[in-house]
DNA sequence: CTGTTAGCGCCTTCAT
DNA sequence: ATGAAGGCGCTAACAG
């Protein structure tokens, strides 16, 4: 291991002290000109780099932002992720990240090494099974700001940053509803996530603002994996009477549910009309194109950093509040049968 | 901000001085059980929580390991990150996450910031244009571990990840000569990456195994985007003479060209038989299914960030390697114009 | 404008 | 088995 250089070495070789040093090579404002130049350059010539261990010690702060997810591999994800490290990269942060894999109990873990590493903020999109937060009340006690995206939880302490999964569901619903569609099944996941307990709402408002009957024959819960969506397919075929829709909560399901149907001879969209929700590059690419719900996990991992990063930067005057992301509906071919639409 | 518990606040409470606490909180085996516990406990009842700013300042070590990628939000990228993440969690090192966004002009900034945030080894893949490492010689300089994967760069220092890319890109020209191509388009990025001259070479390889005549006309160079994938369709349609194949070098570019072409009244494969590379998981929706090069991001991200982690936890035992992963042609109608395969 | 001093919280000799 | 003491590298008072 070589020797590193520090803010000491510079000082003995300029004599002058490691004070002068350490203002000059920031830009502290009482700092000579010259001084400060002799100090940059002596710095470059020898190799200096800063010790950000010492400057955090002594600063207080770890200059980091936590990030836990569920998982890293979603095509939703992986922009969440690039929007949330473009934004914090640029306000001079850095990033640790962790997924959660699904369970509660990683969940945990990953937060209380997130609060050891002294993170100043922490961004939580949270796990199938989490049934509550205590695991995250070490941060709301120390204040250190808390946001929650996509899978939200309400409390008072954390915003959210999130889309109106329910508007969002009953546009889904009402467009299969005009579409002729009076039998419509929902695919989802854990009724537990406000994402889809408020889609599931979103759903049934639907229904019975057309006078349709929800019950529970047209719920499928499963995790919405593209293996579930073949499951779902199956269990759709042995339904009685078999549905004229179809709206799944996640496109990826939606489309190996579609395909495995499709297989099994059902036309899609005339014997049984698709819905998804997410606009994954694959339901633009998939035959028919599968209407679904666009929102755009890049601009939610903006807009969640940038309020961290907002509030870190101004603690006691910024406000943190709760973010709605616009959502639209994308109607294709999945689910056009008339042209009323 | 509340007042943080640090171990002399255990050692005043407990009489005992703050040496002993430090060695308790570990498993330092020179400590009595009984106090070993006693510590253990008052620090649990306390809150205390272990400031790892001090520890890393004092051990000299970080605990990080860097990351350093083109783009977080592609299907490869997200599931090599997903497979480092797993392996630097569970190895109970922290992960630190960049993107160059495709320039080496932020990947040299960026790795300027993990130096100075003492990343204890880095793993990189790098940007589109990025000529020299001379940005990541600092790490060299200081024996801190430099992995490259996917994107990778010749040096002596620096064990490589990747897949053979002039033997699977020979093997989807053969194959795609097999179906009875005889003019092959192909499409990639700057040759100035391995992974790009290396497909491009096995694929003028194959050419010439099978006499088939190479000219520039063939070779379409472009970022592989999406809309490039569109404007590479134009330009083969304006073609004198159209080809009866084409080999992308990723898929998303692949599949948005054969659509355009599809779109022209282009029959694939009977007209022009496509292959691509990466096995998206758009490759086996879009139709026809997209012949392509199948390897896992995962398994890829795993095995870099094993390496790193066995070398960091061996340092002077254990010497680094290269590691060749497997890839695999997966064959699929978009390429298949006859029986014989 | 620059130097002196005193920690940030932890760990590790060295001593007992 | 435990304590005392020094220092990792940096920075923010406080003096000049």
């Amino acid at each position: 291991m070589m020797k590193e250089i520090t803010i000491y070495d510079i000082a003995d070789k300029l004599k002058i002290s490691a004070a002068t040093v350490s203002r000059g090579l920031k830009d502290h404002p009482l700092v000579n000109h010259k001084t400060k130049k002799l100090i940059v350059d002596a710095a470059e010539e020898m190799g200096y780099r800063s010790n950000y261990m010492a400057s955090n010690l002594r600063n207080q702060k770890s200059n980091v932002i936590g990030v836990i997810v569920p998982r890293l591999n979603s095509s939703f994800m992986s922009d969440v992720i690039a929007g949330i490290e473009k934004v914090v990269n640029d306000a001079n942060y850095n990033l640790f990240i962790s997924q959660s894999l699904e369970t509660m109990k990683k969940e945990a873990s990953n937060a209380k090494a997130m609060l050891n590493n002294r993170v100043e903020g922490l961004l939580v999109s949270l796990a199938y099974d989490t049934a509550d937060i205590a695991h995250f009340e070490p941060f709301i006690k120390r204040k250190i700001p808390l946001v929650f995206f996509d899978r939200v939880f309400e409390h008072a302490a954390c915003p959210q940053i999130y889309i109106d999964n329910y508007k969002a569901a009953r546009e889904v619903t009402t467009h299969l509803i005009d579409q002729g569609c009076k039998r419509i099944v929902h695919i989802t996941a854990n009724l537990l996530r406000s994402v889809y307990s408020e889609r599931f709402n979103g759903y049934k408002k639907a229904l019975e603002e057309h006078q349709l009957e929800f019950d529970d024959s047209l719920l499928i819960v499963n995790d919405l994996s593209s293996q579930a969506g073949v499951a779902a397919a199956g269990q759709i075929l042995k339904m009685p009477v078999l549905p004229d829709g179809v709206f799944v909560a996640n496109d990826l399901c939606a489309i190996s549910c579609m395909q495995t149907l499709k297989k099994h001879g059902i036309n899609i969209p005339q014997d049984i009309a698709f819905a998804g929700f997410n606009n994954d590059p694959t339901a633009c690419v998939v035959e028919p194109n599968l209407t679904t719900i666009n929102y755009k996990g890049y601009e939610m991992g903006e807009a969640a950093a940038k309020l961290m990063v907002a509030h870190l930067n101004n603690y006691d005057v910024k406000q943190m509040h709760s973010v709605v992301l616009r959502s639209e509906l994308i109607i294709r071919e999945s689910s056009l049968r008339n042209k009323s639409s």
